[in-house]
DNA sequence: GTTGTCACTTGCTAATTGCAAGTGACATAA
DNA sequence: TTATGTCACTTGCAATTAGCAAGTGACAAC
C-alpha cells in the first residue's frame, strides 16, 4: 500500500482557491498554529484540544513537508524520531492564522481571545528551519 | 430526506480552529470571495473557473446563510430567484483572504497576483445587505 | 410545441474521515 | 527477566462527504 499523496493539481489560478488547494481542509491549519505556539513533535500535536486522530495527523504531516510548508528533522537516533518545524513558506501564513484569529474571536462568541504575542508576532520572529 | 446542516460543534475554543469549523474546506472561501468579486446568482458562482459541482454549491450556500457568513433574498418572482450577498460577518473575512491571496502569489508559482482593489479593500466597502 | 435557462435535487459511486486496534523500537520498573 | 510504558506511527474498517451525471419545475423565447 502507497503512503504517497500525490502532486496537487490546482483547480484554478486565483491564489485563494490555489492556497486553498493546499490548505483547504480542518487540520492543515491547525497543525500550522500548533507549529506556531512552538509544538514540535507528533504528540504535541496529538495532545491539543481538537483531537486530531493519528491517522489523519501523519497524513497531513506528509503532505505540509511535500508541499514546503513545513520540515522534519530527527532529534535523537535508536530509534530515530523527528520533530517538525515551518519552513518560511510556513512562516508566512502567519498572516493569514492571525486574520483567521481575530475572525474568530469576534464572531464566534465561545471563542478565545488570541494572545497579544500571536497578533503582534511577524513571520521572521517564528522558529523557522532554514 | 433531509437538507438540514445541523449546528457546528466546535472542536476547541480556539478561534483558529473555530473559525475553521465554519470555512476549512476547499469550497466556502471561494464562494465568499466570488461574492467579494460582485457575484451574487448561483450561475454565476458555477462558472467561476474551479468548477463548483452544483450538489455541493447548493449545500454550501445553505451552511454559508445558516452561518450568518451570506444571504439571500430574491429578485424576482415566478418563479422566485434569489441573489445572494455578504453579510458583515462575511465582509470581515476579506483581511483572511487577502492574506492567503497574497501567500497563494507568493508562493505558488503559477497564480495570479491578487489585483490592487483586492489587496486595497476594506470590509466596510464591501457589497452588504444589511 | 419545442427548445432553452435557471436554480436547484436526486441517485450513485468514489474518495476521505475518523475510530479503534496493532506495531516496532526502545526505556524504565518490578 | 519479564512486564509495562512511551512514542510515532500504520492498518483495517465503517461512516461521512465529495463529485459526477442526470433529472426536475417554473418559466421565457422562438
Amino acid at each position: 500500500m502507497s503512503k504517497e499523496v500525490g502532486i496537487t493539481a490546482f483547480r484554478s489560478q486565483c491564489p485563494v482557491a490555489a492556497s486553498l488547494d493546499l490548505l483547504g481542509d480542518k487540520w492543515s491549519l491547525v497543525i500550522v498554529r500548533d507549529l506556531m505556539i512552538r509544538k514540535r513533535r507528533y504528540k504535541d500535536f496529538q495532545d491539543s484540544p481538537e483531537g486530531i486522530p493519528t491517522n489523519i495527523l501523519a497524513n497531513r504531516l506528509r503532505k505540509l513537508e511535500e508541499d514546503g510548508i513545513i520540515k522534519k528533522h530527527p532529534y535523537q537516533e535508536k530509534p530515530v524520531r523527528h520533530e517538525y518545524s515551518l519552513t518560511c513558506k510556513g512562516a508566512d501564513l502567519l498572516p493569514v492564522l492571525q486574520q483567521l484569529a481575530l475572525w474568530g474571536h469576534k464572531y464566534i462568541p465561545e471563542s478565545w481571545s488570541p494572545p497579544d504575542w500571536f497578533l503582534n508576532a511577524k513571520p521572521g520572529e517564528l522558529p523557522v528551519e532554514k
